[in-house]
Parts: structure tokens; sequence; C-alpha cells
DNA sequence: TCGATGTTGAGAGCGCATTATCATCCAGAA
DNA sequence: TTCTGGATGATAATGCGCTCTCAACATCGA
């Protein structure tokens, strides 16, 4: 039967905690905060796992390695910072997109992924405070 | 200086014929039809050398590899098909994406990827016609 | 036509993400 | 507490896209 062990425990939190999808080695950077000799061959086996279990789903960006997130989320898109490289989740869409496919093509499903500044990488202006750092300089 | 030859001539003409983003193995499948002996080596040494002089340009789609297509259609995104996996341009946009994203987020620009069956790939329905060959299979 | 030099083709090499291997460890049932 | 098999960690291996190497070729100015 399946153990629970305390790596994955560990990555289950990690990708819970951090309210965005994550690369895998930004799973084991978090990871290791709470197992610290967690090896990457584990995040990897893990993360296989939960996507088979159901519990996390793969998030494909353009141009970008895999990322992962919880399940459960209605559809939404993602957002990535062109500063600090981060995704978030954006839960919301533009909808009815259909029409913009060409005469006689047929429109399933679609993927939307808006890049700029997130909030904390937003340049430094008067009167408002200099952005926090962002946990990947 | 730079030399004109036979293959770069066929590499930039499959580009153009296409009327789509060419994956580089399809640059090299289409371009062997005019330079047989074409190596594979040389679809990248021309595709790097094109983007540079700003001929074409990249295509990034989620979990796909970098595609080719010619610089200079306004903006516009991407429908790829479910069935043959090819990738077509969409000339329309929905525009106003900014406010889709979280509250403190700057928004810049914006990549938009349709799914679903281009026009070859249609599902045979009645009193239509059967699809044509998609050239990928 | 000749020759300098940019270009090509084939295959080796590289970089990177991911997976396999295997000895060791440890969760959990008895 | 014991014991057994699933899980782990370190590292090697794999897969794949892409680039480098280099001898041979071909373009184009002289």
């Amino acid at each position: 039967m399946e153990r629970s062990t305390r790596q994955r425990s560990a990555i289950r939190d990690a990708i819970a905690a951090a309210q965005r999808p994550l690369l895998p080695q930004e799973v084991l950077d978090a990871a290791q905060a709470q197992v610290p000799g967690l090896g990457i061959a584990t995040v990897y086996r893990n993360l296989k796992q939960l996507v088979e279990d159901g519990e996390l789903q793969p998030v494909e960006l353009p141009g970008e390695n895999v990322r992962y997130e919880p399940v459960g989320h209605a559809h939404h898109h993602h957002f990535q910072c062109t500063t600090c490289e981060r995704v978030f989740d954006v839960h919301a869409c533009p909808g009815n997109l259909a029409r913009l496919a060409p005469e006689g093509f047929t429109v399933e499903t679609h993927e939307l992924t808006l890049y700029g500044r997130c909030r904390e990488c937003q340049p430094p202006q008067r009167n408002r405070p200099a952005p926090a750092s962002a946990g990947r300089p």
C-alpha cells in the first residue's frame, strides 16, 4: 500500500501553501525547509504520483517547464511576472473565444497567459513603499 | 558577406508557403521537396539567422517546441488542432485583458491559444464532405 | 575562369529536464 | 519490537532539441 512519509507530506504542503503553480525545483526548495535532505528524484516521483492520484495538475506555459498546482480550481488562467518569473492564478476568463477562430474551425478550449508585473515587482513610485523581495530575485 | 544558397531559399519559401508557424522538422520536410539533401543543421542555422535578420519570429505555445513564422503580422494569436497538432494563425484578439489580472498586478501583454479542430480535421457529418488529409495524420 | 571564403551535411557533442538504478531507510502491520 | 516491502537519496542514465566541428562544396567578386 501507499505509505505516508515526511517527504510526501512536505511536498504536498509546499504546493498547497504556495497558492500558485510551482516548478519541480521550486517544490524542492520549499519542501526542503521541512525535510532538509529531500532529493529532487523524490520530488519528481511524488509529483508524478500526485498527478496520477488526481491531486495535482500540470500547468504548461509557453516556453516554460511544467509547473504543478492542486486540482479543483474552476476554469482559470495564469499570469507570469516578467520580472520574478513566478506564475500566479488568474480567476477570470474573457469567455466567448470561439468566435475568434477562422471559419470552419471548431474551438474546444483555450489557454490564456497574461504577462506583466506582479504585486511585489511593481516599479517603485512616489508615495508607495518599495517592492518586497520576490523570493526569486 | 551573406550568400544566397538554394538551401536558404528553400527554407524561406517553405515557411512563406505554409501560411502557419512551422516546427524546424516541418521546415525540413517541406524544404526537402526543393532541396532533397537538406540537413537539419542547416535548417536550425538558417532559422536562427532569419530570426536575427528580423525575417522570422519564434512562436511558443504551451508544452510545444518553438515554431517559426514570418514577422510583419499584426498582433495575433494561434490555434492548435487537437487532431493533427498543426498550428494556425488567428487574426483576432479578445482585447482588454488587463482587467482580468489580480489587484495590484500590471498587465503588459498576453498570449492566447485556442484548441480544437481545424477545418480539415472536422468529424464527418451528414451532408458534408469527409475531411481532407491533414498532412500529419 | 579562378580563388577566397561563406555555406553545407553528417555526425558528434552539449545542456537540460526527467527517469532509472540500487543500496539503504523506515512506515506500519503483526 | 520485529519484520517486510514501499519509499528515499545519490548518482548514472536517458531522451531530445539544438549546436558545434570539420572536410567538402559552391557562391560571387575579381
